[in-house]
This record gives structure tokens, sequence and C-alpha cells, in this order.
DNA sequence: CTGAAAGCGCTAACAT
DNA sequence: ATGTTAGCGCTTTCAG
């Protein structure tokens, strides 16, 4: 039995294999196939030649621990279900493509302590930068991200204090513009559906601000109700019939996400209620595949595409608008009062 | 200016500086933090200790490279806004909890070049495991996978030749299985609304199948509407409209997803159709959070979740039913005909 | 139970 | 333009 380096069929190739069939030296095969430039075109087509014909896939890894560098972006959302986190990634994607940053997504289920353990994970990759959905963590995670000594990118809300650079929206805002718009269209008795908010902050924080600007209105929300789990459409409807069951002289519901809200609106429909005279509605998220419901949805973009495309500038050291490091982007979001608002 | 290791406030913490920290060698560190049996725990607490304190992340490039081991399985996908995509991944992230593996997802946009891009850079990390929708890949994809010497698994689709193991089901007789209950039910001018088919080559052997088996009973899809981009809902809608203009006498439409098919649902109860009686419709995927629509869209459902469960299971070693490698797990989904096809 | 030596596959830095 | 040397941070293997 023979001893050479090619005895194992298992183990992959190497550069060494690479350089051995074409007789060049590993170092200029390595500079071939990083595409550096000074390497003479003879000797670089040989090394190209040889390294297709053997099939040979080069061992980042190895790569990684010589050159100190990771060309990985860790990204951690809450949930890939929720269709708001696709779209983030989706804007990722798009803006690391062509920097030679890849991302690698991570899910943690809007438990603080699994994002600490993803995020754990991922660190001990050594990524280039970390993209993350939220401002609160861990004390562990807080900790893990401000020795990282890389760029951390906290996405969606901006309400509250951040670790490096933030790219999102005030939610806190959104929930008060919603308060504005629902107060000048002439609505009074206002109910909120929504989850039941154990991790979800960002909903919360809409609540708040709804909650807050109605106050300053003089007005209140009327009646709460809230779900978890299942299909958003069909808990959309069961939760708007419970509400106005038990409140039936609201004249509006606002929803914590626009798939609920779409739900309520089918019910509101079939059962008859005059929308948005009767009855006004509004979501959240400005959940474009909604399109195509028997009438648009009153919602406010949440503008995540944009948000995952800035936040990849960022870590890409593109910066925004040419500045870098320790960023505060806020976006403002657009009200799309949709057909389920009255105007006046 | 000093020279030490610890002078480069930017260099993460290695083993060694958890090892001068708590005078333990380099070696038994490393035993600690992977969990080995054989340490005294005086020596195991010393260690935990001092790599709490110090916040130290261990770094899996160089662990990786030294053991020749990556706990990583490369899962590509063409696309995450599908909603069945999505699920699929939660299955197989459940599946790999809990069996050292972490899951790496890779979106290819439908594109047979972008997924072998994406697998190159994927197999460059050296995975323990692949999985991939589909059975149709590039040449060179198909050679870095039959190579890469680790359990590849192509899920979603059986319908062809494997690589290695398969989960997934016949969309071919998926598309049969809807040819008879829609010729059972009575309808006799069927109509088929989709994607555009370029990449999509599931919904392709869907229609196949059930242009197939219509022909089997002497009847054929009398017409056919495709689309690409926007919104589904909307999508389904305008199709809707469009081929019930041309083909006024259509009794039934197959939609090959669930999403276009309650876009085409809404339309036609706004339209005052007579839905099962007049007209029949049907999608695939059995997509649950389309539940709560004013009827119940009849589907086929794709066995997203335990495809993904299946993958994972397969890769982590554990086989299906006690059988490793090579496998061909052929799923059998289950035909719900909820509310839009009409019982005889 | 603990430690010392060697090396994983590649690349930075320095020759030539 | 190409080659040589050293070493990235860890784990395997073998000694104690």
């Amino acid at each position: 039995m023979t001893h050479s380096r090619s005895s194992d069929p298992r183990r992959s190739l190497t550069l060494r294999d690479v350089s051995e069939a074409c007789g060049v030296s590993e170092m200029t095969v390595s500079r071939v196939l990083r595409n550096r430039e000074d390497v003479s075109p003879a000797t670089r087509e040989k090394v190209l030649t040889a390294a297709r014909d053997l099939g040979y896939v080069p061992n980042k890894i190895a790569g990684a621990l010589a050159s100190q560098q990771v060309n990985l972006v860790a990204v951690m959302v809450p949930s890939l279900s929720n269709m708001v986190f696709p779209e983030v990634l989706g804007g990722i994607s798009a803006a690391l493509e062509d920097t030679g940053l890849q991302p690698v997504f991570g899910v943690t289920n809007y438990s603080p302590e699994r994002e600490e353990n993803v995020l754990y994970e991922m660190l001990s990759w050594r990524p280039s930068g970390v993209i993350l959905a939220g401002l609160e963590h861990t004390a562990a995670a807080r900790a893990m991200l401000e020795n990282a000594g890389i760029p951390i990118v906290e996405i969606m809300d901006i309400d509250g204090p951040a670790i490096d650079s933030v790219v999102g929206i005030s939610h806190r805002a959104a929930g008060r513009q919603m308060a504005d718009a629902i107060v000048a269209a002439g609505y009074r008795r206002i109910g909120f559906l929504g989850t039941k908010m154990g991790g979800d902050h960002r909903a919360r924080k809409r609540l708040e601000g709804l909650t807050e600007r109605l106050a300053e209105h003089g007005l209140e929300v009327a009646d709460t109700e809230f779900y978890s789990g299942g299909s958003a459409l069909k808990k959309g409807r069961e939760m708007t019939q419970t509400i106005l069951h038990r409140s039936p002289d609201l004249d509006f519901l606002y929803y914590s996400n626009d798939m609920i809200g779409a739900g309520g609106l089918l019910y509101c429909l079939e059962k008859g209620y005059d929308i948005p005279e009767q009855l006004g509605l509004a979501g959240f998220n400005g959940t474009d595949f909604l399109d195509g419901l028997p009438m648009q949805l009153a919602t406010i973009d949440a503008c995540r595409r944009e948000i995952g495309e800035k936040a990849a500038q960022i870590i890409a050291g593109k910066g925004v608008d040419g500045v870098i490091g320790g960023l505060r982007i806020e976006l403002t979001p657009r009200l799309d009062p949709g057909d389920t608002i009255r105007k006046r």
C-alpha cells in the first residue's frame, strides 16, 4: 500500500496537488487563484487549467487562518417566517454583491438567549462584521459585540442606545404618526391588536408611541387583543371578531402587522362593516405582497430593504454618504393610508 | 513601544491568553473548552473562570484547520421570499439542533450559475454536508458535489436522477393527482396559471403531470397564463381576469402556487363566480398562513418542513429509519380539496 | 490527568 | 515574475 499524498480518496485537494500537477510553486499557484496581477499570463494559464482539471476548491479555512481575514458577514434576524426579514436579507445580499463579502444568516426566534448562542457561534468564525436586529441583547451578547473589534450594525429600530452603528426607523415615531393620522381622520375609539409582546420590542414601541400621542389628543387605546402563533391571517380574523364583540363601539383597529390586519380586513368586509367610514383599519410594514386584497390596507412602510442595504454598506466599509463608523441612520417611514382610513 | 502579545488591542484573544491568565497549559485549556471529560474539576474551574473573565471566544477557523472537522452544513435554496423555503429551513434547523451541526444558508435566485458560485464558496469552507433544492444543476456544480466527499441531499423534487440522497415529493405525481381530483369532480375545461418557468422545474413538472393525466382522461389544458415578478396576490388576480376574459368557458383554474391562487380566489369571489360549482380552483404548497381566506383554497401539501427535517437527519448521519447514505425518500403529499373543488 | 511537539493548508513578508 | 520561510491558532498524537 502506497503512502503518497493521494492515497486517501476522501481527502480534498490542496494547493500542493495543483502545484505538482502544473509544476509551479505553491506560492504562485496561490497567487493565480487569488487573481493577483503579478503572474505571467503563461503561468496563470497553466495553473488555471490544472486547477480546473483537478476540480480544486480552495480551502478558505486555511486561507482565513493565514491571512487573518474572513470575508463573512454575520447576520442575525429573529425569524424568517415573518416576511419582514427575508426582505432585509435581500437588501443585505444585494449590497454585499461585488464587495467580496458574503452574508451568513442566523435565526434567533425572538429569544435573547438564542441570539447570544448564535452570536457566539458566529463570532467564533471571526466574521468581518455583524448585522443584527434590534437594540435589546443579553449582557453577554453586548459584551461580545463590544469586544469583537469589528463593525456592528443594529438594524430595524433606533429607539435606544446602540453598540456601534444603527440603521432603522423609530417605531415609537411610527406609532405616533399613526395616532395622528387616526385622530385627523376623526376616529375616536381605537383598538390595538398584536402579538403577545414578550420578545417583540418594536411592536411594543409602536404601541407606546400610539398610546402616548393619543393621550396628547385626549384619547386612549380603548381595547387591546393579543395572540401568539398560528396563521396570522386567521388570527387576524379571530382577534377582530373577539375585540369587536367585546367593544362594538370601536371605530378604528390598529394591527401590529399587515398580515393580521389583512385577516381583520377580510373579516370586516365579510361582516358588512363599512370600511373606512364606519370602521378604520391599519397595519404595519408596508408588506407589498398583500397588494391584491379587496381593499388596500393602510400601513407604514418599515423600509426593510433599504435598512438591509445601508447596514451592508456600513459593514462593507463604504459607509453611507461617505461617512464611516459609529453611524446612526434614521430612515423616515411613509404612511400609506390605502383604502382603510377615511379622508375628511 | 512594547511588543508583547497584548500590545494590539484589535487582536482577538487566543488560547494562549487564557493559558497565561490561569497558569494552565494551552493544551489543557483546549480540553476544557471542548468539554472533554479528562480534566480535573479544579483545573476545569480555573480555566472556565479565566476564559469567561477575559471574554474569550474560540477561533473555529484554527480549530477546523487543525481537526479537519467543520460543524457546518451548507444549505442552498432558490429564494427566501417564496414562503416555501423558510419552512424548509425551519425543519432543517430544528433537526440539526443538538447534533452539533449548524446550517449555513445560501440563496441562488433560481439561477443555476448563481447556485454554482454559491456552492463553490460554501464548499471552500469544507462543510460536513450539503442540502440543496432540486435535481437540476450545472455540470460544474454536479462535479463539485460528486467530488466533495461529503453527504449531499437534494430536496423538494424526486423526479430525476440524484447525486447522492434525495428527499422530496414527485411533482409530476402531484400534477397527476390534481388532474384526477379535477376530473373526478366533473370539471372539463381546465386552465393553468403559473410562473414563467425558466428556472422553476418543479412547477413545470406539476404542469406536465397534470397535462399527461388529463390526456389519459381525454382532456387537455385549455388555456394557460404565465407571470413573473410582482406581488403574487395581485398577479393572481390579474392573470385570472385575463384568462377568464380570453376563455370564459373555463370551469377550473389550477395555479402553480397558493399565493396566486389566493389572488384568483379573491378576484372570483368579488366578481360573483359561484365557487366551486361554476368554477373550481386549486393551488399548490399547502401554505397554511393562507388559512383565514374567505374560502379554503384546494391545495397539495408540499411537505416542506418534513423535507427539511429528513434531509438534516441524513446529513447528521442519523439516516432515516436507521438507514444511511444514498437514500431516496419519497414523501406522499396530501390533497386538501378545501372549499374550492366541488363534491359530487 | 497534564504537557510538548508537530502540523492542518494556506498566505505575508521577504528573498531572488 | 517566482520561490522560500515562517507561522496563523488550534488539535492530534504521543510522553510523562
